[in-house]
RNA sequence: GGCCCCGUGGUGUAGCGGACUAACAUGCCACCCUGUCACGGUGGAGAUCGGGGGUUCGAAUCCCCCCGGGGUCGCCA
């Protein structure tokens, strides 16, 4: 090695010793005399002093020096001068006196600050990521990333599952999301796909008598980017023999609490996890992910207004539609803008507008509303009681302002789901130090969809419907539940489950539902079935989105944060400038000519 | 594909119709400086304000188109 100790691991009880350090510059502070080098590498930072006098070469070499060369320091570790310690810096007691040194390799001066911690624009990090993860903070975010992969490694074994790889070149499956293709050499026309999970393989692998499998495993889809969404990415993925939810979800809460508990011990969670239902969910919340760290809860406020004179909400129920609303707490003195800014959000989601309505500007019981206090567009249609009943629903005192949506169920739940999330963030309503998970059960097996006019899976075809519900698959499909449970956290889903179909009867009855015919059943799917009828056990599992349980545990806003190399929003690799053109050679190995279009 | 936001020296920002010959901080270069630690001091270089077109006597600033980046809806079995 080039290095006998690391930067940041001396300290007092290494004064005397003679060292050799390797690393980075992290900062020159020259006084003509004295220089001080701060040199830092993975483990932390150390000063390093050149005194012309006792070492004149030495100091020479020193005064060349600038951010981020690389060099190497021999010299004694000695305590510092008494009233010149550092209490900011972990070595801070400490310093190098250096004897001999040299530039191992010099650096260009980097295109944005290795050693300080501001924001700089997203693009030339990735552009540059090999310098961005020098930084703290991703240095940090790669590490954290370690110790959960390692945590979750360590405790999958301790319960006696075991790690198996699955391949990354396998056949491509139309439904789901758009696959990411690799065309063959050695069949002409036929392509690989890249798996979007490794859902099919784990299940044969049940079959094959595996009883517990796991793999940290990475996943392709070929779908637009989010914050929390990149082409490619990595689940945390297990599957059982012999299971039953409950033995899933326990397993889960004992994992996600210890993983907290050793990870982020500053941080909460509630225990035991809370569980909604995916209706109650979507009742109270609006979506099937709600932040449960507040309240804001929506209320159903149709059968109240059914009767008003205002014709926005009249007409929205007579059309099939409904009106919920959120009381946002204190909010009743919302200026003009503060209340445009907020419908503008709605109309943005795709709503038609906002009904807001002030109960007056001072906290109070709600028995002292009167007329007079009331501000809303809506108040000269509505009566006081109405509007007290649809105060007291949705939990207001005086001085809150009711936000009021009507319309398209769906869009009524997605937009002020939406808006719950903006007033709890405005309103500092999440506690930044808690984590509450949740399980959502109860899924509707099927989803009806308009555009191809048939039945689609809500989590996939393998997903095991309720015992008691089958019957139901002949006659109304849309009430049977799926044996399926998603765990949420903070408002992030974080994986989705389930038990699965083991018989190849039910299974090839519900692709039949899913559309299918016997022929494509056959090309698609004809290994599953083929193998369910190998003694297949019962089995189910789950898989975690460890990106963005990464990025939780991280307190990061993006999973780009906690990816070493993540891709853009378009989809594209700064950092190698991917995808890009390949050669007519290539082209022509693979049987390919591009199209003109 | 739709909607919203952003683009000004290397970096981060200010400027939002005239006093901009574009400001501030930091970085960079040179010189001075022996106890600093975001060292300090002096001086210097560095930006056709993302690109194109238009409005105007006058555009970094207003309008249109394009490009790049981010957020989001659709999409993500």
């Amino acid at each position: 090695m080039l290095k006998s100790h690391s930067c940041g691991e001396l300290s007092k009880k290494d004064v005397g010793a003679k060292v050799t350090l390797a690393g980075w510059v992290d900062r020159r502070r020259d006084h003509g005399g004295l220089i001080f080098i701060d040199l830092r590498d993975r483990e932390g930072i150390v000063q390093v002093v050149f005194n012309p006098e006792t070492a004149k070469l030495c100091h020479e070499i020193a005064s060349e020096m600038r951010n981020e060369y690389v060099v190497r320091v021999s010299g004694e570790v000695a305590l510092r001068p008494q009233g010149t310690e550092n209490p900011k810096l972990p070595t801070g007691d400490v310093e190098v006196i250096a004897h001999n040194t040299d530039i191992l390799n010099p650096s260009k001066t980097p295109p944005f600050y290795i050693n300080e911690d501001i924001e700089v624009e997203e693009s030339l990090r990735l552009k540059y990521r090999y310098l961005d993860l020098r930084r703290t903070r991703m240095k940090e975010n790669l590490l954290l990333r370690h110790r959960v992969v390692k945590f979750m490694r360590d405790f999958l074994d301790a319960k006696g599952f075991i790690e198996v790889e699955t391949p990354i070149l396998i056949k491509s499956t139309p439904e789901g999301a758009r696959d990411y293709l690799v065309p063959s050499r050695l069949y002409p026309g036929k392509f690989y796909a890249l798996p979007q999970s490794p859902q099919q393989l784990k299940q044969l692998l049940m079959v094959a008598g595996v009883e517990k499998y796991f793999q940290i495993a990475r996943c392709f889809r070929d779908e637009d980017t989010r914050a929390d969404r990149q082409p490619e990415f990595t689940q945390l993925d297990l599957e059982m023999s012999f299971v039953e939810e409950e033995d899933i979800l326990n397993l889960l809460e004992e994992l996600f609490t210890s993983l907290v508990e050793i990870i982020k011990p500053e941080m909460r969670v509630i225990k035991p996890f809370p569980r909604l239902t995916y209706a109650e969910a979507m009742e109270h919340y609006g979506t099937d992910k709600p932040d449960l760290r507040f309240g804001l809860e929506l209320g159903d406020l149709t059968d109240i207004v059914a009767q008003s004179d205002f014709s926005i909400f009249r007409s929205a129920i007579a059309d099939g539609g409904k009106v919920k609303g959120i009381c946002a707490p204190g909010c009743g003195t919302y200026t003009r803008s503060q209340l445009d800014e907020l419908n503008k959000l709605v109309q943005s989601l795709g709503a038609e507008g906002l009904v807001t309505i002030s109960l007056g500007t001072a906290g109070g019981n709600l028995n002292a509303l009167t007329i007079e206090m009331v501000k809303s567009v809506a108040a000269r249609f509505l009566t006081l009681d109405q509007i007290k009943q649809m105060a007291e629903r949705l939990g207001a005192k005086t001085g809150d302002l009711l936000l009021i949506v009507a319309g398209n169920p769906k869009l009524v739940d997605m937009t002020l789901s939406e808006l719950r999330q903006e007033m709890g963030h405005r309103l500092k309503l999440a506690d930044p130090n808690l984590f509450v998970f949740a399980f959502i059960q109860n899924f509707p097996l099927l989803r009806w969809d308009d555009e191809t006019g048939r039945w689609e899976s809500e989590h996939h075809p393998f997903t095991a419907p309720w015992d008691e519900d089958v019957p139901l698959l002949d006659t109304t499909p849309e009430k049977v539940h799926g044996k399926h449970y998603d765990v949420i956290c903070n408002g992030y889903e974080i994986g989705g489950g389930s038990l699965r179909i083991h018989t190849s009867e039910l299974q090839r009855k519900i692709f039949k539902l899913l559309g299918y015919n016997d022929e494509e059943v056959e090309e698609r799917f004809g290994h599953m079935l083929e193998a369910f009828q190998y003694g297949a056990p019962p089995h189910g599992g789950i898989a975690l989105g460890l990106d963005r349980i990464v990025m939780l545990l991280a307190g990061e806003e993006t999973i780009r944060e906690v990816i070493a190399f993540p891709k853009n929003q378009s989809a594209a690799d700064l950092t190698f400038d991917a995808p890009s053109p390949v050669t007519e050679e290539q082209l022509a190995e693979l049987h390919l000519r591009l199209r003109n279009e």
